[in-house]
DNA sequence: ACACACTACAGAAGCGTCCG
DNA sequence: CGGACGCTTCTGTAGTGTGT
């Protein structure tokens, strides 16, 4: 029943503000003498991050110098503070587009009372995100948030101005880009998940990123055992440490065939011996390289065995990670980077690489082996 | 309450295309 | 040519869920 703080909606008569207003051509004195300000801001600002030995340059290039439509539109080459700016200005935009289209509403606020007898106080503007940037109904929108955001921003004596800093001069159009990008960025995730197709290949995206973090994760742990390795064996096998050439994880094989995918499953959970209660529990299967040796697979392994005692002699044991299981299986990628003969058995290479000319140039390798590795013990 | 293992999201930047 | 646009990938970070 508590009623939600509502969000200070502005009761901005919409019909007070005309749209064509909005960009006066008229160039008053006032203006121009603001747009030579913004230019001298810019020119400073390239100065100091360009440096250029000719720095006196005269101002005006031409009889009529252009103003720059766009202040803050790049980030590139900003200062400090005109980075600070933008991304205040970035969030206002945003936070305006979201009162605007609705999105701002934490769902409890739709208690039904006042919907249907106020409706022009807060009317919302919905994105038509099936259309353009361009779209009439976009266009719409964005200039609404833009207004809002300028006629609070720009002038730094107005009681609403909010920015960090008072002396960095940005453009309705900085601010329209602004707008832009969030609806672009806005499209992109309502098209991801209308299209199925696409939601597909977000979830294809998002399979790789984890993959990545989890190499990545497997070669960190590696690291920590290689002070235990050098001892044992003295030789430093940080050689082997290329996070692109550790093992795959997976939780389902890459197919749509709903079978498969359950009847691996099975396997999964069979391999990692799950108890009855751990039957949904998470369980991955490790694919090994194709192209690894078993001197390169060996010294991994070492590795993690290392890293697992250390885990053991723990007293406070960290979080069970998730089960890993070798099925049998490998992937095919090739290594990134240059590797070492001895990672790469040479019946392998002979099967896989000799002979086809865009893999024998994909797949570098080093002449010899490190110390201590390989023909080179 | 905390650490861990993700997950979702946003911004930066690059690319190709179109158009005045 | 330059810019606007749509699209993509990469990267960092804030957020989430879960088990000790």
């Amino acid at each position: 029943m508590a009623p939600p703080p509502q969000p200070p909606q502005l009761p901005f008569p919409a019909s007070v503000i005309d749209p064509a207003l909005d960009s006066p051509q008229v160039p008053t004195t006032d203006q121009r003498l603001e747009l030579l300000e913004r230019e001298i801001e810019q020119l400073k600002s390239q100065k100091r991050s360009t440096s250029s030995p000719d720095a006196g340059l005269p101002k005006r290039r031409r009889k009529n110098p252009k103003p720059s439509a766009h202040i803050l539109k790049k980030a590139k080459g900003l200062s400090t503070k005109q980075m600070e700016v933008r991304t205040s200005l970035m969030k206002k935009v945003k936070s305006e587009l979201k009162n605007l289209t609705g999105r701002a509403n934490d769902d409890d606020s739709a208690s039904d009372s006042d919907d249907s007898d106020a409706p022009n106080i807060s009317p919302t503007l919905p994105f038509a995100f099936a259309a353009n940037v361009d779209d009439p109904v976009n266009v719409k929108v964005i200039d609404r948030a833009v207004h809002l955001v300028w006629t609070e921003q720009h002038d730094p004596r107005a009681e609403t101005f909010s920015l960090p800093h008072r002396d960095i001069k940005f453009t309705r159009e900085d601010l329209a880009e602004f707008a832009k990008t969030i609806f672009r960025g806005w499209k992109r995730t309502w098209t991801a998940e209308t299209d199925p197709a696409l939601a597909k290949k977000k979830a294809e995206t998002e399979s790789k990123g984890r993959q990545e973090m989890r190499r990545k994760e497997l070669k960190s742990n590696r690291l920590k055992a290689i002070p235990e390795y050098k001892k044992k064996y003295k030789v430093d096998p940080v050689c082997v440490l290329e996070s692109d050439w550790m093992s795959d994880t997976i939780s389902a094989p890459d197919t749509d065939d709903e079978e498969k995918k359950t009847a691996h499953r099975r396997r999964l959970v069979q391999a990692a011996r799950l108890n009855p209660s751990q039957q949904d529990d998470p369980a991955w299967e490790r694919l090994r390289p194709a192209f690894q040796s078993t001197e390169l697979s060996d010294i991994k392994d070492e590795l993690d065995t290392i890293r697992a005692a250390a885990k053991n002699k723990l007293k406070k044991r960290p979080r069970p990670s998730v089960p890993r299981v070798d099925l049998g299986h490998t992937h095919d990628r090739l290594p990134t980077g240059t590797v070492w003969p001895f990672m790469v058995p040479q019946d392998w290479y002979d099967a896989n690489i000799d002979g086809h000319e865009d893999l024998e140039d994909e797949m570098r390798m080093y002449e010899t082996d490190p110390v201590g590795f390989g023909t080179n013990l």
